[in-house]
DNA sequence: CAATAAATGAGATTAAGTCTCATTTTTGTT
DNA sequence: AACAAAAATGAGACTTAATCTCATTTATTG
């Protein structure tokens, strides 16, 4: 609640029950969430369209991620200055998206690989993003 | 359009106008196409309604990639067998997506890491998508 | 070539996301 | 603490990508 609060103050953004409520169940959630699974959580304490209002504003100030499953649903998760650097793996049975990180020698790979791209293109490469989709095998523990 | 047909009775499909139509077009494109710059394209040589079951004719028979650019847009481009495994590069300033091919050092040690996350994980992954967001720099020839 | 099955076109329908605008809440100033 | 100005909200209308329906057309099979 008040880290919330200190998350909007801190980005000189004005605080609002709404954005108090999305930020706490954002918070909450260990996994990025559908914007179906966010707006179930938040039982009609926001109107729609505020709801959306928020996320771009979030988006505005740069805390929020927003990507798409396989199957098109959008998906939001906070990220926080020191959240660690992550990527997403699908599990196309359960749906699940869970939050996978690499290794080293694979960054370092891959930030040496983006500098030869953004010399080959002419590009200023910003941002990227690597997706995994699969299955859970029968043991899985993600699946519920 | 032989190339259309074969493609097309090699994997037991019906041969149809707007299948031809649609295959015709995709082959032309060097890039991948968003709906939109398609259905141009197909000049309403084909329903939209069509248009859109023939795309998901060609994912079933898992000739189609279909993805969406950071705002949104779907994103379709063929994929046949003799095809090189590629990734994506979005342009935000002109939209533009590029294919990128990765060097084999990056596709080795992601291969090597997929196998460690599909044991932490207890997961079977069977794709992967690797996109890259930026801009290209004054002098891009990709711009147009 | 006829009979059956499959695909198409046109337009209705659905649903995610945006927009409008009257009302409420926040903020900055006294 | 109270007020004025600015910003945000709620409710529902609106937009638009994608799917669905169903009568008609086209493909396939024997």
């Amino acid at each position: 609640m008040d880290y919330s609060r200190k998350i909007l103050t801190d980005r000189r953004v004005s605080i609002t029950n709404p954005r108090i409520i999305v930020l706490e169940e954002l918070l909450a959630s260990k996994n990025p969430l559908t914007i179906d699974e966010l707006q179930k959580k938040l039982k009609n304490k926001v109107a729609k369209s505020t709801l959306y209002r928020v996320l771009n504003d979030l988006k505005k100030i740069q805390i929020l991620n927003e990507f798409s499953t396989p199957d098109n649903l959008t998906v939001v998760e906070l990220i926080l200055e020191d959240d660690i650097h992550h990527h997403h793996l699908f599990c196309s049975d359960c749906g699940e998206i869970i939050d996978i990180e690499m290794g080293d020698k694979f960054e370092k790979t891959l930030s040496e690989e983006i500098k030869r791209i953004e010399k080959n293109f002419n590009f200023s490469i910003e941002d990227h993003r690597f997706e995994l989709f699969g299955k859970c095998t029968e043991l899985c523990q993600n699946c519920n």
